[in-house]
DNA sequence: AGTCACTTCCCCCGAAATAGCGAGGAAGCG
DNA sequence: CGCTTCCTCGCTATTTCGGGGGAAGTGACT
């Protein structure tokens, strides 16, 4: 495991991340082994050993918003095992229904892992097993699957294009205020108010930062300043 | 280590936090480690093993903002080791002698953690000794250190109060579509546009949204959705 | 069979935000 | 000692948003 670690570390494109992904699966001897993530701008990359006519089907048909291993995955921080999960609800259910015919198994377990900049990945295995030998599985290979899931992480976000030129992005710190009252709900007014300053200065602050976010307005700019984690709210 | 780890998955609450904080630093033979998070509300917690001198004084001069170890690792997903980073600046170089005189020690290395609806924790070993010490430690136990960082954050949000209860929040799809498309920069218009409704019919959606997220304006409803993960952009 | 949540549409008006100009002073960096 | 960035303040017009009323159809769950 840890010589596949090293490897992960000195990989040096997709297609290294690819074979890795193989060598992984074969180590833990799972049916699949898939790491997927999403960038901070909505890209979406992957690499893993699904069908590659399940990836396609999952992408055209926005999965990503049904998928209840996502969703919930998107709102915890625990890694979550497949049983677990609320698979009510119609979507949800025709989902369901088209992975199992695209072979991905009826046992899961994914990892979600958290970047910078609202950078979200998934890394999971999937197997086709009863529920008392998966969850043997999980229990003795639990901190091995949530290391494997950082060190996928860790290399993926170096090959995100905007990921190095993105660190020059600076705000003023009374932009930085700015977008933190904001952020709360505070009005102009309040925002002005709170930081003693006249509303037309808070103004230029505004705008200044909405034109450095290349926000088109300031719920945008807010939203792009949280994404990007240039305010702790 | 797995001791600690599985230990660390059994606690009940922050004095045990603490307890196998320090058992973990006396594991590493460290002088100092600690596991500081922020919630995504701005609350702040910590445990660990530095002089609550130091901690009171990091609070009151609100240090968070200045320290690097913490804005360069709110911009990253690599653990970074204190040397790598940029002391330059005048206050950053004023907290850096105030560290000192409260026994942080000369050397560091800082895991980000990062859990969901903008939760942000970081996981620091800290000590005094050379270089070349420092180095051979820290690639020695990198992945020990990033898995008691993981373990950590796992514990630490099982004690946030408003965590659990917190999944019941739900937007109905439209006003996921709505936050979306706001928090993607489109006014008011353009998104009932794309949504081929009414502009009316989409204040509604937003006016229902802001009240379930107890939001003062538009601004902080996209916000908070933002924060608890409601919306994926 | 009734309640509840969701979706869709309409009215009005005052308050707030945006967009386009402008200028001067303080602080830091080479 | 300039240069740049940041902070501060001003004006006006237009657009957008917020809050207050309504109403009606669908589907789901009880």
């Amino acid at each position: 495991m840890i010589a596949i670690l090293e490897a992960l570390e000195q990989a040096s494109d997709l297609a290294e991340l690819q074979a890795l992904s193989e060598r992984m699966r074969d180590y833990f001897g799972v049916d699949h082994l898939v790491y997927h993530w999403v960038s901070g701008t909505g890209e979406q990359y992957g690499c893993g050993t699904y069908d590659p006519a399940w990836v396609a089907r999952y992408l055209e048909k926005d999965y990503l918003r049904i998928d209840p291993v996502v969703q919930s995955c998107y709102q915890r921080f625990h890694p979550v095992d497949w049983k677990q999960l609320n698979w009510s609800g119609k979507p949800v259910r025709d989902f369901q229904r088209d992975a199992m015919d695209h072979g991905v198994g009826n046992q899961g377990f994914t990892v979600p892992v958290r970047g910078p900049s609202g950078q979200f990945a998934i890394f999971t295995v999937s197997h086709s097993c009863d529920d008392c030998t998966w969850h043997a599985f999980i229990e003795n290979n639990r901190r091995e699957l949530i290391l494997a899931a950082h060190y996928f992480n860790q290399k993926a976000l170096e090959f995100e294009p905007d990921r190095a030129p993105d660190a020059a992005m600076h705000l003023s710190p009374r932009e930085v205020d700015a977008m933190t009252f904001l952020a709360m709900g505070y009005s102009r007014a309040q925002v002005a108010d709170t930081l003693s300053i006249s509303e037309h200065t808070l103004r230029v602050y505004i705008e200044s930062a909405r034109h450095k976010l290349g926000a088109a307005n300031t719920t945008h700019a807010v939203a792009r300043s949280l994404q990007q984690g240039l305010i702790i709210v």
